[in-house]
DNA sequence: TGCCTCACATACGGCTCGTATGTCAATAGG
DNA sequence: CCTATTGACATACGAGCCGTATGTGAGGCA
């Protein structure tokens, strides 16, 4: 058990430099956090930060993937409370919808994020989330209950449809209000991948 | 006619440093872009940039101005030379898609443009885009083609979906082979608004 | 016990943006 | 025609940031 003390400080060296990283690019925004005041305000200098990470972008990937994870775990208990394949694969949609409103979601997942390191779908874990959408679209195919289209191009349209009326949702005035028309409208959407209609 | 040279010069000196921002944002990106080299690149400084532009955010928000008024141009004649009204809003959808390829539009007006400035359903012209694929969906549920579905809600998971697909067209390996499922995936999905199936 | 490793801290250089100041041509007015 | 003023820039400067090169002191192994 006892990993000695070098590597279990490091590893808390590490994670405090992510939390207080999770902190400041969701409420400075990427380009605005400086890594002078991230590191003191967990008691280190940016000499830690440099040695645990390659740069400043190397410690927004490990947030990333921290959050990355977070959100695939979400909706896969979401998927797997659902009574039916089709109401899990709404299900996760609306679970997206939800979790795109906060804001550290918003402005590290979504804004900077995709600014700083490219492409989400050439993210490791490629996207988690939309590996589990076009898992369980893959499934309804199978069984005859949406249209045999690509999956894959129906899992990043329908997350795109879902993140868009994220942001919608979550620069609104009225949230609750614009909420239920945003999950409303992707349910028509997704109806259009149905076989037959509902 | 004659406008005096000093205007004259004044308004040659603003679309130079917007031509070259467009450049440079687009191939370094807006955050690695130099102003010192922007502005020299047409024999400039810093001071005739701050002195035209309130600041280097003030020229990403002219240059995206200036793309957005294109796009929104090619979407209106792409919709108006559609046969029908519902053909015109998957040709729009298409346009959208394609339009994405461009790395300029990528880049500026999808990374780096939403991460700088901020949602962009709020900027000026309110995303042209949006607006147009908001008026034709208004039409065609006043046709009765289309289900009463809230046209804005609509409109904005149509385009983050046609969004969606162009990103990943942009990243895929076989753009041309991607395209097209996209394009196909993206019909399936629009025709969920449609009253009955076609 | 003595040396070595390594997780940090410190110091430095180069670059960046934004502003405050300087300058010279173009215009307006007498 | 000559002068005064405006304004479109250029120049100079300060503050801050990132990344690296170097220093240092506490753990771990022999």
């Amino acid at each position: 058990m006892a990993k000695g003390k070098r590597a279990e400080a490091m590893a808390e060296s590490r994670a405090k430099l992510i939390g207080a990283a999770r902190k400041a690019f969701a409420t400075q925004g990427y380009a605005a956090a400086s890594m002078d005041e991230l590191t003191a305000s967990v008691g280190l200098t940016r000499g830690a930060l440099y040695h645990n990470f390659e740069d400043k972008k190397g410690l927004l990937w490990a947030v990333v993937e921290q959050i990355d994870g977070e959100m695939a775990e979400r909706l896969r208990t979401v998927r797997e409370q659902a009574p039916t394949l089709w109401q899990g694969l709404l299900a996760e949609g609306s679970a997206y919808i939800e979790m795109a409103l906060d804001p550290e979601i918003q402005r590290i997942m979504l804004l900077d994020g995709p600014a700083v390191l490219g492409d989400p779908s050439k993210w490791p874990g490629e996207n988690a989330c939309l590996e589990i959408t076009v898992r369980t679209i893959r499934s309804l195919i199978e069984q005859g209950i949406v249209k045999p289209v690509d999956v894959e191009a129906a899992g990043r349209l329908l997350n795109g449809a879902a993140l868009s009326a994220a942001l919608w949702v979550a620069a609104a005035d009225d949230p609750p209000d614009v909420l239920t028309k945003a999950i409303d409208a992707f349910r028509e959407l997704a109806s259009g991948l149905l076989r037959k209609a509902v």
